[in-house]
DNA sequence: CCTTAAACGAGACGGTACGTCCTGTCTTCGT
DNA sequence: ACGAAGACAGGACGTACCGTCTCGTTTAAGG
């Protein structure tokens, strides 16, 4: 008997579903991560809390979907790095994009508040890997497959891998805040990554 | 007027600082990370809040000190990685031995609690860099200039940036749990650093 | 403007109404007056909530109904007192079962839960009288005009205060558990107030 | 082991107490009974909730409380009701007064919203008898033995019933609002009590 | 007989209050 | 005098109900 009483997603309110999740990215963004509590993210959406935890499980999961929403609004499905040929190029343009975006400081609260979410909390976890990470992943992986063709990577390299190695790295860089997210350093790592994973 | 009213260090308590470490470690061990109140630890260890207060700033600085404490009984001072002369034999032993730990429950969870205190408190992740973080790079580092030496590892290659490139993905793999540490993953890392920086 | 969409009594159901009814006694029995909830009346009776607020302007008046429904099962028109003649002996025998009646926890605990409405409901205290007290006060004061004729009791007595000075301190004893309502005690009170009101 | 965790009486904040019993009284008085909430006590006496709930069981001995609080003010220990060597004089004074308290909306709320705490909770009840009506009741017996000895009361008479004949009428028509409470009712109701119990 | 409008069950909604837990500060008391 | 013990104001938690408001679904009257 799954699913034994469980709330009748027909007669969900879009309305208030969208005022919560906008009211969450505005209180991550101001107030920042840990003083986003339900109540205030009910009060500023004005919403009854019983709403919230009517359709969430916790506020672990109302961040990651105030997040969901936004990135369906932004990359939605045709999502795709750029393939001019040159590998090389191609991979540091958009690795010193991601080191710009990790040093934004707009873009650094809610991305570490998701981060601190997930640590604990596996279930989240797994959805972040299905729905925000994957989505991207291959998009990246769709390149690599693009340069294994051209032969300018091992054909019988593991994508995982060779994304991990690339950007591993900056993720724990920017986490740990170990280092600085220079253009310099982005180039660094595919250097490293090319001369890891080339045919 | 600096530090008017700090307490006096030479008056501490050594019989409590210890109860409130062991108590936090056996909470995080216990109730997990999200349960760890002051609260909890001022009774398990037996002991007023404010002198919890009193010496800690906040929660994470106190479970920040609870870890240091076991590193420091633990690595000390002469931590040094095995050198058998042989880099890539001595790397997988000990890669294969970090991925072993990161994938024990009983090291998991208090790892993931510090973690999770890391990422939204800048000066508790200089801390971890400066006082657990380090002294570990080092002895690695030791290890990686003794293969610059022998002519194993390029002479000119970033440490830091192998480091990175080496554990950076592990790490990530962990935190995200986005796929299994196994000893052939540790091995697929340590041959892909190699490749990426020998000479 | 009057009685704009005011519900159409003849289309109610009865069903319905017999459920709610039944469910709310059955709840002041097991859980007593305090948790005696619209919503659990509801899930009792399988009812929905607007049912109940489409008949029932409060909670106080679903559960005086629950008791009016009884009383009519009981009581009925017909209701007299016993007239053996002898008017001290027919009233120890209605008082002391009254006492008797008082202090049975069964009849106990709904008795309560309509009082404690009523204090602060005057409008349900007007129904009360009306429905529930007269009915029964009228054929008490049957009785003693019967004895007025018999001279057993003063020809200008003022019957409401005959019988509040019968009733009420056994009632005001029951309200505030002052003391034991014993037979003794019952006909103590139907002594005095024969003294009190002789010819 | 009785009184395990009970909060230390020493300890007590005088401060926090007087200004929970105030706004009690205030709430009670201003917005009816029904709408006390221990949140707006809290609120309006600048009070956390778990003062309230440290100290008190339930909602209706914190409304219970701020009661005894003003008896004891006004009451205090030498209460006595006039003696004039004229019983039924004397009784009438105060079965007038007394009447015309209950006709005091002012007096009203307050003692409407007390009773309907203790006709559901017993322990309030038993306080109410031991700490409010007893020492009111004892000041009403004292009168009553003095017309004992002054031949103007039955010796034998019980004290407790001649009380409860005269008060309960009076109570039971104000607390069900049955009939008017006026000058002429309580003397009736005197002249009733005393042609019972005359010697 | 068939329409049609109501009452119905169900339950989501914005809210209020509950009673509990914890925070960080302040006070008391015993050693 | 120090430190355990813990009371304090405050705030968030997650739950229970409130009374209102749709939703489809009976159901019974009247055209």
């Amino acid at each position: 008997m799954p699913n034994s009483r469980r709330p009748d997603e027909t007669r969900r309110s879009e309305r208030s579903r969208q005022a919560i999740l906008t009211a969450t990215r505005e209180l991550i963004s101001e107030v920042g991560y840990g003083k986003v509590s339900i109540e205030a993210i009910a009060a500023r959406a004005g919403v009854g809390k019983q709403t919230i935890y009517r359709w969430w499980p916790s506020r672990g999961a109302v961040i990651f979907d105030s997040f969901l929403e936004l990135s369906l609004d932004a990359g939605g499905e045709g999502m795709a790095l750029p393939d001019t040929g040159d590998l090389e190029a191609d991979l540091k343009l958009v690795m010193r994009a991601t080191a710009a975006e990790f040093a934004d400081p707009e873009f650094e609260r809610p991305v570490r508040a998701l981060n601190a979410e997930i640590v604990n909390d596996p279930g989240l976890a797994a959805q972040y890997r299905e729905k925000l990470a994957r989505p991207v992943d291959e998009a990246k992986k769709a390149r690599l497959r693009s340069a294994q063709r051209a032969g300018q990577l091992a054909a019988d390299a593991d994508l995982d891998l060779v994304l991990e190695v690339l950007y591993a790295p900056l993720f724990q860089r920017w986490l740990h805040r170990s280092g600085p997210l220079t253009a310099e350093y982005a180039d660094a790592l595919v250097d490293a990554a090319l001369r890891a994973f080339r045919p």
